[in-house]
Parts: C-alpha cells; sequence; structure tokens
DNA sequence: GCATTCAGTGATAGCCTCTCACTCACGCTT
DNA sequence: AAGCGTGAGTGAGAGGCTATCACTGAATGC
C-alpha cells in the first residue's frame, strides 16, 4: 500500500505486462500467451516475469477479470445513460455486441472455450454478477407479460442468482433470454461461423434485439 | 485403397489414435492434446504418430471433421423421424442439447473459441452446411408468418448459404434464430457460466423452444 | 528368396513453463 | 552519509511439448 518508489515500479511493469498479454492475446489468442514472449518484448528474461505474477495462470485469470470489469464499466454506463426502459435495453445490446466485436478474443477470454478443471474465483463471478444485475435492472422497466409456461413458474422459486432483486419471473426471464439469445449470435459471429453465409450479422443482432424488446 | 494387411493396421492405428485423442480432449480440454502423451499412452514413442498425422493441427482438424460428422448424422437421423414439422423442429432442438452435453468437449471442439488464423477446410464447411439444410428443411415445413422487418427483406436478397433452398425469408430467418439461440443457451450451459445461478437449464432451453416454434 | 517399403526408434533442435541459486543495485534506516 | 536488507533480474537447468531426421528392422510383395 506504500507509494514508495519500489511499489510505483512494480505496478508500472505488471501494466506493461498485462498490455503486452493483451497485444498478444489480440493477435494469436489466449491459448498462445507466452510468458517467455512477453518477458523477450520488454526486454528481460523469461523468470523475470515471475516476479509479477505466479505464473502463466495467475496472469490470465487477472486478465479475465480485466476483461470482466470492463465489460461490467460498459453495461453500468449504458443502463445510466438517459432514456425509456426499452431504448436503453437497445443500448444495452449496443453496447454489448460493440464491446465484444472491438476485440474479439478479449470476449472470448470470458465466453469460450473454459480449460476443464478451472473454477473463477469469487472476484470474477461477482463482476459476473454485477453484469447480470444491471442487465436485470433495465429489464425491470420494460413491460412484461403474465407468467407463462413451465420455466416462469420454476424461476419464481429458484432465483438465487437474482437474490436481491424482487422482479417477477417473467422479467427475470427475459433478462435471461435477453443474455443467451445475444450470446448465441455473438458467439457465432465471434467465432467466424457467419463468414461465408453471406448475410449481415448486424441486421439479425437487430432483429433479435426488437423481437426481444417485443416478446 | 487396397484392404492389405498394411492398410488395416494403418487404419487400425488411425483409429486408435483418434480414441485416445478424444479421452484426452474429454477430460482435458483439446488446448491440452498432446502428441507425446497420445502415443506414451499407446505404448509408442513420440515421431511414431507422425506417420499416422501430419502434425498436431492435422489431428485436431480431423477430430473437428468427425464431430461435424456426428452432429450431422444426429441432426439427420432425428429430422427422418415421422412426426409433424413442429415435432420434428422441437426433436432436432432436443437431439442438439442431447449431443451437446454428452460430450461438452465435442462441442466445445466445434463451437468454442477457434484458433485465429484457423480457416477450417471445405469439407468441413460442407458438413456445416449440411446441418444447416437439415435445420432449413425441418423449418421449412413450420407455418411462418409474412416477411417483416429489414432483416427479412436483406434476406431475400443475401442468401448464398441456402443456396438451394427455395424457402422464403420468415423461414431462412427462423432457422437462422433457432440456430444462434439454442446455440447461446449451449455454449453458456457448456461452459459453465449457469452453474451456481440455481435454475435449471434444461427448463430454459425448452421454453426457448417452445418460443422458437410459437414465433 | 530377395528387394522394397514402411513402422517405429533415438537423437536433436527449438519452443514452452517454472524453480533455483546467485548477483547486484536501489532505497530505507540509522 | 554510510551501510545493510530487500527485491529485481540473471543464467542454468529440469521437464514438458512439437516436429525433423537418419537409422533399424520387420513385414510385404514380387
Amino acid at each position: 500500500m506504500a507509494d514508495s518508489p519500489r511499489e510505483r515500479y512494480r505496478t508500472q511493469v505488471r501494466a506493461e505486462i498485462k498490455e503486452r498479454a493483451w497485444e498478444q492475446i489480440a493477435t494469436a489468442g489466449a491459448s498462445a500467451l507466452s510468458l517467455n514472449a512477453i518477458a523477450k518484448a520488454m526486454g528481460m528474461s523469461g523468470p523475470a516475469l515471475y516476479r509479477y505474477f505466479a505464473g502463466r495462470d495467475e496472469l490470465i485469470t487477472e486478465l479475465i477479470g480485466d476483461a470482466y470489469r470492463s465489460l461490467a464499466d460498459a453495461f453500468r454506463a449504458t443502463a445510466d445513460e438517459s432514456g425509456g426502459a426499452e431504448e436503453r435495453a437497445a443500448a444495452l445490446a449496443h453496447t454489448l455486441r460493440r464491446w465484444s466485436l472491438k476485440d474479439p478474443q478479449r470476449y472470448l477470454l470470458i465466453y469460450g472455450t473454459p480449460v476443464p478443471g478451472y473454477h473463477a474465483p469469487d472476484d470474477i463471478t461477482a463482476i459476473a454478477a454485477e453484469i447480470m444485475a444491471v442487465l436485470l435492472e433495465v429489464c425491470a422497466g420494460l413491460p412484461y407479460p403474465a407468467p407463462a409456461g413451465p420455466f416462469d413458474e420454476h424461476l419464481e422459486t429458484h432465483r438465487p442468482w437474482a437474490e436481491d432483486h424482487p422482479a417477477p419471473a417473467p422479467v427475470l426471464h427475459r433478462a435471461l433470454t435477453f443474455w443467451t439469445r445475444l450470446h448465441g449470435l455473438l458467439s457465432l459471429e465471434v467465432a467466424g461461423h457467419f463468414t461465408g453465409m453471406g448475410f449481415d450479422p448486424g441486421l439479425l443482432f437487430a432483429a433479435e434485439v426488437d423481437a426481444l424488446l417485443a416478446g
């Protein structure tokens, strides 16, 4: 905590390591991230980095945390814009898409293939919950239909993820579909599964947002 | 082509390599796939595998092809079941979910994070198109609304992916949303983003299928 | 029966992560 | 101002990986 010169240097080097890591990830993907290569790019020898991060995993975990933080901030800022609930929900969708396409590898770091044994630490799941809370907050302002179908019923009693939000089941349901549908679009788009199909993913995205707000 | 003993042996060894590869992938993910480890498990030395596969990439590419093939076959079989279009569409969704959850890593091999430079070879994109064709075929039997919205309009003239299928735009649109919505659900579920949220992903999936067939 | 083909080997190069013993400079304390 | 301790950075090295190469030895086909 002391702002000694050493501390300042340390945090600065840590920041530069992360910066280089993002560059590598953006061009070659997270799986190709190499501590050695980062060190070489910074003009140091490989083992030096272990002064700053316990290992490759810790670095990646921290990058994941930063990515979540960035998305959560973007969501928060968008939700705080003025406008009706519909506008803000649409803006949220737009923010999500822009954020995803701006740096696809960052998106994939969060929503791509996880390492089988990996369990996200609590501070990361907390940010994920924060994102969900913003989404829920905006969805709560939307007009909603009466509960219908077994899933709405199920949600009445299975809602620990929305613990402190008093929204009725249809609102929770919409927040979930909002999340899953847009994520389906984006993960396919980012992974390149639309390339060569010949349609404009942006228009499909817009159509899904419309359906979400209408439904 | 000759069914000489050597050929038989060769194809058998190739098959065993793939089998071991799937085991490794199922437990540790594709990123941890190691030719060396496979060789060791088979009682041979590392370089021996290079007689059968040009390298790690070729092996993985072939596994991806097999995964696609497996999904395409499952789709084809489901679509060929008797029943109305709605039933068959619902069955397709169910097949997709079962196929995905049966071996999550196989699902992720296809729909997870791609290697940035990777371009799928033609025989793989052909299978992907085959899958889409089955989906389209079933969706064509569903009652559909009049074209509405800019995306339907866009689809009228941007449909190279459905080249030889004369379905009208709303049918194409539904096939796409079918695909993207279910994929959103499944990729989140498979990647573990629902764990800890406390609701039943199966019910949400069912609700989405209902919405898809109603909409 | 003999030449050929081909599976499998060990050695090797070049990556990687990560540990360890060591050096040496910086900055805090006296 | 002087010196001492902390900690940044080093090279060496263990152990993993992909991939290439020259070589051996056995099975195959003529």
